[in-house]
DNA sequence: CACTTACGTAAGGACCTTCTTACATGCCCG
DNA sequence: CGGGCATGTAAGAAGGTCCTTACGTAAGTG
C-alpha cells in the first residue's frame, strides 16, 4: 500500500488472510511470537513482519517481556474501520428505496436530468 | 493482493483512498465513469482500473447504458466487512475487563515498543 | 562466560499494484 | 456511413508486497 493514512493502513492490514486469522487468534488472549508461528505454515520471520503491519496499523501492541514478545489486540485500532463502514453502509441503505425506484423507472437510453 | 478470498478483495479494495473517496461519491447516486474522472488528478484510465477493483471486489456495479458506464453502489458489497469488523470488536471488547484486570496486575517491569 | 532461546532485521526473488500513454470498441448524430 | 464521444484494455515503468534464508541482538541457563 503506497497510501499512508490511517484507514488505508487499517483496511490494507485486515486484506490478508494470515493477519485476519492472527487477529482472531488473539482474541483468546496475548500471545508470544513463536506460539502464533507455530500455527502457520510460513517462517517465522514472515509472521513476524506480519506482525509489525498489524502494529503499523494500530491493531495490536507487542509489549516486550524478557526474551519474549506478547502480542495483544489493541482494541480501538477498529474503531475508524468501522465508523467508516458503518456510516457507508447506514447512508447507502438510507437511499435505497428511493434510489431503487428512482433507477427502476429511468429506463430510457440517455441521461443527465436526475 | 494475492489473495482472492472475498474479504480480502473488500478491504483490499478499501485499503486506497481513491476508492474509498469514489464509494463517497456514489452515495449521492450513480455517476459516469467521465464524471468521476473528473473529479481526480489522475487519467481516466486509471479510474477505470480503480472501478474494475471495486467491481471486482462486489462493491459497486456498473451498468451500460448507450456509451456510458453508470456506476452505483452495490449495498450488499460490504455486508461481510461490516460483520467482521463488528464480530471482532464486540469480541474484542467483551473480553477486555477481564484482560486489562489480568494485564494489571500482570505488572510487566518494563514495555513499550512501537 | 559460552550457549541456547526468542525474536527482529537485512537482502533478495517472485509477483502484484498503480499509474501512464496508445490503441480498440461500441454508440450516437449529422 | 464517417466522425466524435465514452469507455475498456494492452503494454510498460516504478515501486510495493510477501515470502525466503542468513545474520544480529538481548535475555535466561548451565
Amino acid at each position: 500500500m503506497p497510501a499512508t493514512d490511517e484507514l488505508s493502513l487499517v483496511f490494507g492490514a485486515l486484506a490478508d488472510p494470515t493477519r485476519r486469522d492472527i487477529l482472531s487468534r488473539l482474541r483468546t488472549g496475548p500471545i508470544t511470537v513463536g506460539e502464533l508461528a507455530a500455527n502457520y505454515s510460513m517462517s517465522r520471520p514472515a509472521i513476524s513482519q506480519h506482525l509489525a503491519v498489524l502494529e503499523g496499523a494500530g491493531l495490536i501492541v507487542r509489549t516486550v517481556n524478557a526474551q519474549w514478545r506478547e502480542c495483544r489486540i489493541r482494541e480501538a485500532g477498529l474503531d475508524d474501520a468501522q465508523a467508516w463502514v458503518e456510516r457507508h453502509r447506514a447512508e447507502w441503505n438510507e437511499r435505497l428505496d428511493f434510489l431503487g425506484e428512482h433507477l427502476m423507472k429511468h429506463q430510457p437510453r440517455r441521461e443527465g436530468t436526475r
